[in-house]
DNA sequence: ATAAAATGTTACACTATCCATAACATTTAA
DNA sequence: TTAAATGTTATGGATAGTGTAACATTTTAT
C-alpha cells in the first residue's frame, strides 16, 4: 500500500467510526464497508491505535472505536502513525571505495532538500482536521 | 530508480557538464565520473534531452552537453522532465459494483489533496537552478 | 471457568516492480 | 565508409508489494 493509499483509507475508515459513534465496530464489519480486507484493516488500526486516534477491544462485542472527536484529528497525526518512511526518500548511494566528497556532498543536499519539503507536506496537513473532511464531503457525525 | 534518485543523479550529472562545458561528455564518460550505468543515463540523458536540458550529438566526437547556462536550469523542469508521475500518487479503487458513491468522493477529495502538494512541491523547486545549487557547493563552473 | 470472538502479528505464496546490464538499431561525423 | 556515439528494447535476477490465511493472545458474555 503506497503512502497516499494508506492515508485515504484510513480517513475513509475514520470517517465511518465518526458516522456510528460510539458503537464499536470490527475489522470484518469495516471490512465489508470499505472495501478492504479485514487482516489489512487491522495492521492500519493497530497503528492507529498506538498513536492514540482509534481505541481497540479485544473479545465478544470488542472492536474499533474513535478515541477523541474528529476535530481534534489532524491528517498529519494519521500520516505519521501510519508511515514512518518518509513521502519524499533519497536512496543515498551504497558506500563504498568510488564514493568520493562529492557524492557526500549531493547526497546531504537532496537530504536537506527533501526533509524542507516534507515539513511543508506535514505542515499542510497540520491544519485539516477529520471534521474539516467531513464538513467539506457533506458527511454528517455525531460525537459526545 | 526512486523519482528522488532520478533527480538528484540528473543534478549530478548537469553539474559535471556544467564544469566541463562546452566539451561534450559521452555517457560512458559520465557513467565513469558519476558511478551510475551507462545504459542508465542515456535513458535519462535522453528525456533531458527531449526537455531541451541538455544537447546530444550522435557519432563520433558526439555525446552530452548543456544547453543553457546553468542559472536558467531549475529543479522543477528537470524534475519534470524525467517524472511524469507525480510525487504522490492515489491508486484510486477500481471501479466495480462495489464503489459507492462515498468513495468517488473520497478520491476525489484526495486527488485535489495530492495535486495541491504537488504544485507546493514544484513551486519550490521552480526557485532552485542548477546555478544556485553549484554555489551552495561550492562548485565552480565555466560557461559562455 | 469456559467458550466464543475479537485484535495483533506472523507467515506465505503469488505477483508486480525494480534494476543492472546487454544487445542492437539508428544516427552522425571524421 | 566506418567507427563511435546515442536511443531504445529486451532480459534475467533480485526485491518489494499484495492479498490472504493462520494462529497466538486477549477479553467479554454467559
Amino acid at each position: 500500500m503506497s503512502a497516499s493509499t494508506k492515508l485515504s483509507t484510513s480517513v475513509k475508515v475514520l470517517c465511518y467510526l465518526a458516522e456510528v459513534h460510539p458503537m464499536p465496530k470490527t475489522s470484518k464489519m469495516i471490512s465489508e464497508v470499505i472495501g478492504v480486507n479485514a487482516s489489512k484493516l487491522r495492521k492500519l488500526l493497530s497503528m492507529l491505535s498506538k498513536q492514540n486516534i482509534v481505541k481497540s477491544t479485544q473479545g465478544i462485542s470488542g472492536g474499533f472505536v474513535l478515541s477523541k472527536n474528529p476535530d481534534l484529528i489532524h491528517l498529519q497525526e494519521i500520516y505519521c502513525a501510519i508511515e514512518d518512511r518518509k513521502a519524499f526518500h533519497l536512496n543515498v548511494s551504497k558506500l563504498n571505495d568510488n564514493v568520493n566528497d562529492r557524492t557526500v556532498l549531493f547526497n546531504n543536499y537532496f537530504l536537506n532538500l527533501f526533509a524542507d519539503v516534507q515539513v511543508e507536506i506535514e505542515d499542510k496537513m497540520r491544519y485539516i482536521s477529520l471534521k474539516n473532511i467531513m464538513n467539506e464531503l457533506g458527511i454528517r457525525f455525531y460525537y459526545k
